[in-house]
DNA sequence: TGAAATCATAACTCTTTAAGTTATATTTTT
DNA sequence: AAAAATATAACTTAAAGAGTTATGATTTCA
């Protein structure tokens, strides 16, 4: 599994907000901590799920497609993976051997269904909540700063 | 996510059944398709968590530790992955951006309940169902090969 | 119209991780 | 003591993820 997921949900996270409507991928690569083009990637697969709607030009960038608790993990989950694999299986059984010949077939039902049901837990948060939540973090980090700089010097 | 949680229940399926009690490393590396080494390093993650138990020497081998249907999926996921990470965060996000900053945090726990109501799923399903899937799978080939058979050959 | 700023995408390289392999030591039976 | 197995560390190879470069298309604006 890579890190697309957690990424797309900063990125939708950060075009959410008022602040980052229109963001370029450059600006929004900054941020995540990775390259323009891995983000326009990841854009590009959210924009085909209908999550997203990127303009070129010379004053592209990316809006959500429509608001962000509407939005949910499960939503971003499969626009990122199509036909996933959470749980894979490993390459090589011996076909000459009942269980390895028949093991596959036997594990492709039970994690499908785990898989399918992971990906409804991730249906009950949205792009919203986890926004509120970042925003929850950033507002206790800056009062937390506001009263240590104010006991450091009372007078301001 | 590596595929040793695959080869894990494929160990497993294959001491559980009368004939592999007991089976060396090297045996069951052959039906796994992979290398002895890394068999015993699952056996010795399923033995930790007291599934499976090991005996070194000549007659050394793999048993069950308990029946095949009080092995559930979600047990032996556990064995393999101590403090998983299902869904990977993304390394390297600007803490100097807002949400950069917080976002790692924010995406916590809506991921740790994903993945803990993926393990649930996993614990409706046993050694014992995925054994049974498997053999069933195997009576099916045998009774389409005999019919074939007798087809080319009708006397025998 | 043409320059600037952006997106789209393919191809390539680098890095990291999974898996394979070798090597050495230990345990148990005969 | 020899044989056959496990335990585990260390190393090598292979595969996959991520980073980068390169080329081309789109849109705006002077």
């Amino acid at each position: 599994m890579d890190t697309r997921f957690a990424a797309a949900i900063h990125l939708l996270v950060l075009i959410s907000s008022p602040h980052g409507r229109g963001l370029s991928a450059e600006r929004m690569a900054r941020s995540v901590g990775t390259h323009p083009v891995r983000v326009r990637q990841i854009l590009a697969a959210l924009a085909r799920a209908g999550l997203s709607e990127t303009r070129r030009g010379r004053t592209g960038g990316t809006v959500l497609a429509r608001p962000a608790d509407a939005i949910s993990l499960g939503d971003v989950y499969h626009a990122i993976y199509d036909d996933p694999e959470l749980l894979p299986l490993h390459a090589d059984p011996d076909p000459r051997c009942p269980v390895g010949g028949a093991i596959s077939l036997a594990l492709l039902a039970p994690f499908a269904m785990a898989e399918a049901t992971m990906v409804d837990a991730l249906r009950t948060t949205s792009i919203a909540t986890v926004a509120a939540s970042v925003a929850a973090s950033v507002a206790t980090t800056r009062a937390r700063r506001r009263l240590r700089e104010e006991r450091a010097s009372p007078v301001g």
